[in-house]
DNA sequence: AACTGTGCCAACCGCGGGAAT
DNA sequence: AATTCCCGCGGTTGGCACAGT
């Protein structure tokens, strides 16, 4: 097609900086031709994205921003967009690159037990665990797309000692980081780890999560926001035309499913926090105060017995799945 | 000096998914 | 509902630079 490939010249450069600054890039495909650029829209924009842009931070990257990654790569598997969202000014070309030439030798050397015991986590290991009476596949219920970061909850960014190594030989207390779920191939298991800010799972997850709560439980939608009764919510869980052992897991739906309807209902959660909860609620409300990472002091004092947001939600980070019997019909 | 091996990184390729038609 | 378009992602490759033989 007459199309240019290979390495970008200063002068094809110099065009694509000029075009995008006046025109901006709404449309890759269309912008070669018309600045005139030999490249395909798709060689025009990965140029941009990971060399151009005026926001690429340059040089060596940092002990700090290497640590980022190896805890990142950690929890999230191959995904570096995901984990390039958290590094400011990195791409995740240049993240994937320093993973595969330093940071992977480094960790083997060391003996370091990364992907040791799970492999690592792609979108194709993320399945979510549908259940058998929820039919249709709503958009982006994939798991790993809840995980991308949404942009205000970047900051402040969390230092890379927010992010415990999560391995199967070792607690974690997961204070500030994302919610994950990692299958694990050997165990055939899942774990469901905190923490999360409710805004960075997207409603796609609620809806799903909802529509299993339809099917199996008294629950009746028609009751928020106006009243919150977490007892039934939580409790009344019929498993009876359920598989048996997915009941953690879509119980575990539900929670976040009430704690996330229960801070909508009441204002966020500084009203939520002053309004009335039971235990369960407390617990809840323990996670999301934790996750959040505010007004804990409100946390605490409806945790009540069941001790502080801290202890409550580290005993719940690591949640132990079990597989569905199926995952995709 | 010539050849070979290795490291590195920019760029390419194929695929999947969402939006538009 | 089906098809097409487009974007973004992750895996892979090509080629340059440098070290070792």
């Amino acid at each position: 097609m007459g199309l240019k490939k290979g390495p970008w010249s200063p002068e094809e450069d110099q065009i694509l900086i000029s075009f995008v600054q006046k025109y901006g890039h709404g449309n890759w495909r269309a912008l070669p031709k018309q600045s005139g650029l030999l490249r395909c829209g798709k060689s025009c924009r990965l140029r941009w994205i990971n060399y151009l842009r005026p926001d690429i931070k340059r040089g060596n990257f940092t002990i700090e921003e290497e640590e980022t990654i190896i805890n990142l790569h950690e929890m999230l598997g191959n995904r570096w967009s995901a984990i390039a969202a958290r590094l400011p000014g990195r791409t995740d070309n240049e993240i994937k690159n320093v993973w595969h030439t330093h940071l992977k030798k480094r960790l083997n050397k060391k003996g370091h037990v990364t992907n040791k015991n799970h492999k690592s986590v792609t979108k194709k290991d993320f399945s979510v665990k549908r259940h058998p009476t929820c039919s249709s596949r709503t958009s982006s219920s994939n798991v790993t797309d809840q995980l991308e970061p949404t942009p205000s909850l970047l900051s402040p960014q969390p230092s890379s000692s927010d992010f415990s190594s999560v391995t199967e030989t070792e607690e974690t207390t997961n204070n500030n980081s994302d919610i994950v779920i990692i299958k694990d191939e050997k165990k055939e298991e899942y774990k469901f780890l905190g923490n999360t800010s409710f805004a960075e799972i997207d409603e796609s997850f609620w809806s799903e999560a909802l529509s299993v709560e339809i099917s199996n439980t008294t629950y009746n939608p028609s009751k928020f926001p106006s009243s919150i009764n977490s007892a039934e919510l939580v409790y009344d869980y019929d498993t009876s035309n359920t598989i048996g052992h997915d009941v953690d897991f879509w119980g575990r739906a539900r929670r976040w499913l009430f704690v996330k309807r229960a801070l909508d209902s009441q204002g966020g959660l500084a009203g939520f926090a002053s309004g009335r909860h039971d235990c369960e609620a407390g617990f809840a409300l323990s996670l999301a105060m934790e996750f959040v990472g505010r007004d804990e002091a409100r946390a605490k004092q409806h945790c009540g017995r069941r001790g502080t947001p801290q202890e409550i939600a580290t005993k719940q980070i690591r949640c132990y799945e079990t597989p569905p019997q199926q995952e995709e019909e």
